[in-house]
DNA sequence: ACAAATTTGCAAGAAATATTGCAAACTCAA
DNA sequence: TTGAGTTTGCAATATTTCTTGCAAATTTGT
């Protein structure tokens, strides 16, 4: 029985301020599930004491066990790897795309919590004055690393993508300058090698920016550029790469307009031209 | 300033069991976001006292405040569910990567007007049932094809990414099977050699799954199946590829269902391991 | 290898949160 | 209107959770 249920049930033995307590849980459920009994009650105007007897009236052991049945029912917390799987049994119109869909969508309205529009300006600023780029990522992150790599060898910029191996990893940074710039990529973990790209480009000057996950936040050492956010998805098993892909994709746009002459249409007209003879 | 900005500014003076604690934390953020600093601490295997040193540490207030940061951005609530929409339906926000975000956000609502779920599952079933898939794209949709061979070799399948040079792409092709199944990509223009590559797949019995944006309906030879939906962003400028790399994860996600059993959990681990020791 | 500095856990106690006895306020029936 | 029954808030108490001084353990520099 859910707890909705659970409390519909009682609702005829409910007094008026109790009722009130209820019709707050109902109007904003992830409030309540995440707030104390007093702010509860401060926000249905009735005592907290009432929220503590309400919690025992509905059949729980405490407020506390009250509490934990919201949280189970309307907060998503991941439990396994097949979350996803669940969500697609209950959903009513339950399609794989659709829901995939809907969570990259409500990703994608968060970014600008994680992402200012300086940290976008300034990324495209270096990657467009660096005389070479080297791109970095491996992984899943290979497959963005990828695209930047196409992005901006559009836009003339002499780019490079650096190998995963650390071998020719090491070779390759042998030939970087002060003039330089490093766009690396990480999810879940660092990647091997990163400790030492990042330090051989402190050494010499080159400025590196970094798109990462959450776990961008811990990278050591750091780069000069952080831009993390986020990604959707299933925190254990299947996160996409939408997130950060419209990351890239703003730095992309953002740095076809600071090459000032060169605006979206010039971009397509070349994008169209090479992909024509490509 | 966001708390992952906090975490990154503090990476380097964190000392062992602080970052054992920021590891957990974003391993599981809700899980931390709902708890206790005791609860985190266990997690984490450290004291308590250590966390609510942490939260001070990355310049909050208290534990508590440290927790409603993380509540912030981490679990979604109704309330930010639906200031996302707002903000991204209706207002302009004037940023770049608002703006982009605004338009994905666009596209991925009518992706299902284009794509049903019986399009997704064969094109899953059609993938898992083939001894060997062979991955073809160009241009930019190289970067989906690499996504693509990527997450099919997780799953175990024998899985090769076709050369976009014809003469290489002719002397993979000669090995081509029936039991085999061909998975290209095409946008703008049919690349270079897909004719050829269609005519050969249907020779050999081979099956033929194609994703693209609009231009695909018009494509010849046509595929077995064809999985087309517009993508985002101005016609004839800067078009992303959020909406087929959208389509791609579905068809990730019913391959790894119908293969029933091991499904993403397997890919989980697998995935980790493979992360870790690449 | 030693001393200084840092980190960590312990445990006391501070603060926040929940529970409950009690009395005032309220409701309803006669 | 009165009185029995119910509901509610108050306030004291209990419980949970967080914080902090201190000392043991560990690390760092010489």
């Amino acid at each position: 029985m859910s707890l909705l249920e659970k409390i519909s049930d009682q609702a005829t033995t409910l007094t008026p301020s109790e009722r009130r307590l209820v019709e707050n849980v109902i109007d904003s459920p992830t409030t309540a599930a995440l707030g104390t009994a007093g702010e509860l009650a401060k926000a249905a105007g009735v005592h907290e004491a009432t929220a503590s007897r309400l919690a025992k009236k509905l059949g729980f052991e405490s407020y506390a066990a009250f509490r934990d049945a919201l949280r189970d029912e309307f907060i998503a917390t991941r439990e396994t790897a097949t979350r996803f799987e669940k969500t697609i049994a209950e959903s009513t119109s339950g399609t794989i795309l659709g829901e995939l869909a809907r969570e990259e969508t409500q990703a994608l309205g968060r970014i600008e919590e994680f992402i200012t529009p300086e940290q976008i300006a300034e990324a495209a600023q270096i990657l467009m004055r660096a005389q070479r780029i080297f791109v970095y990522g491996y992984g899943n992150a290979e497959v963005l690393a990828l695209m930047m790599v196409k992005r901006f060898r559009r836009f003339g910029k002499d780019t490079h993508q650096l190998d995963t191996d650390p071998r020719g990893l090491a070779e390759q940074m042998l030939g970087l300058g002060s003039d330089d710039a490093v766009l690396s990529f990480a999810f879940r973990r660092p990647p091997r090698g990163y400790a030492a790209l990042m330090e051989t480009a402190k050494e010499v000057g080159a400025k590196t920016v970094m798109i990462s996950g959450k776990s961008g936040a811990l990278l050591t050492p750091r780069p000069d550029r952080l831009l993390a956010a986020p990604r959707s998805g299933d925190q254990d098993a299947f996160q996409t790469l939408t997130v950060p892909m419209t990351i890239c994709n703003a730095i992309v746009i953002a740095a076809g307009l600071t090459a000032k002459e060169e605006s979206l249409k010039k971009l397509d007209r070349l994008g169209q031209l090479i992909e024509r003879f490509e």
